[in-house]
DNA sequence: GTCTATAGACGGATAGAC
DNA sequence: GTCTATCCGTCTATAGAC
């Protein structure tokens, strides 16, 4: 196929795609992950990106595929890069911890939505493939690393706690500031530099935190 | 009128509500905080509760206004109680974030849709009331809670933190794990029972871990 | 590939009988 | 208070011209 082609052309030659088809994906990321499937309208989608409404359907069938297709990207930008990390053996719980933080604080500071899209997909899908693949490549490099944090609790002189802990704490510990932006926006007098700054700072904090968690 | 006054005389008798209008609500409930608004939709609602399509219209007058309501009410439970606590003066910080700990966990725990649905109306509401009343009673006891923390934080030896880690962190460490109870629930292999438990064990854990970040 | 026009389904709301 | 029937606007999706 002729646009097949074109694409991987550009593909080759490392060149941005500003093609119909990727501007409707760019707008209709921003507005699904904003405001979900029956919120989002398929007018605010060709509105958005500038292109006719039937081309939506022209390029993606539905709107579902379309949808679809977008938080299958999502979900892979969000897991790239766990699978490599969890399973090296070359490094060890905290410097994991640390790398995961770097990686994720600067991904969710770029996108700002992925956050609360992320954990709502969490929430609302014990089906869905992203919770249930347990047979999938990131399973098995993540036992490496439970299996780290499981070690360390081990060496805890008194109350040893579940790696559950651990482990939400981690997450919540990265992501959940994110989530609460305009509350601390609000609440806490934080512009969006001052705020932006403290998620920096927090890439330093998360370790020491979880140290002081497992080292008690 | 006559249906007002049953109303009134149930409550005195501290009777269960099994009204029409109770079951409308309770079935939108938890439809509207597990999908949203768009994404409920009204005869949903009528089939989950059993009653009659137009029978919402008849007790809410529309979707929307029933949408309030409960909002209102959900943001109520949420709210009850922290007023009073962040205020009092007889509690230093620790003692305070035990029992909102407590308080909290409890509430989720049996109202497992709150989570999710107040971190979402956090985010997506700038311009909402329950973000924007800076004049409200909460927030003159909060500043009293907010101020014992910056205590505790001028007392650290080294590198003080912002008192938002602190905040974001003890809000987190609270309610984030609900809501990846389904991942942890799959990929800790936790059962319900457990996942309970877990979370139980968190009313204790919660101020000795933020305890561990303002003393080091 | 892109556009206009429109078909066709869906969903919120109400009229009116009981 | 509760029900059936239905109206009507909104939205997705497609037919068909260019």
């Amino acid at each position: 196929m002729q646009f097949q082609n074109n694409k991987l052309a550009r593909k080759l030659n490392n060149e941005k795609d500003y093609s119909t088809e990727q501007k409707i994906k760019e707008a209709a990321r921003t507005l699904f992950t904003q405001k979900g499937f029956a919120e989002t309208k398929t007018r605010e989608i060709a509105e958005k990106s500038g292109i006719n409404l039937a081309l939506m359907n022209y390029y993606f069938r539905s709107k579902q595929k379309l949808y679809d297709i977008i938080m299958e990207e999502n979900m892979a930008s969000f897991k790239q890069g766990i699978s490599d990390l969890f399973g090296r053996t070359d490094l060890d719980a905290y410097q994991k911890i640390e790398r995961l933080a770097n990686y994720y604080i600067d991904e969710f500071i770029a996108h700002r939505d992925l956050p609360m899209f992320i954990v709502s997909t969490i929430y609302s899908s014990t089906e869905m493939d992203f919770v249930n693949n347990e047979q999938d490549m990131i399973s098995k490099s993540r036992k490496v690393f439970v299996n780290q944090i499981k070690d360390l609790i081990a060496q805890k002189k008194i109350k040893p706690i579940h790696p559950a802990h651990v482990i939400s704490n981690l997450i919540g510990l990265i992501i959940f500031p994110f989530m609460i932006g305009p509350l601390l926006k609000k609440r806490a007098q934080i512009n969006e530099k001052e705020f932006v700054e403290l998620m920096m700072e927090r890439r330093q904090l998360i370790p020491v935190w979880i140290k002081s968690m497992l080292e008690k």
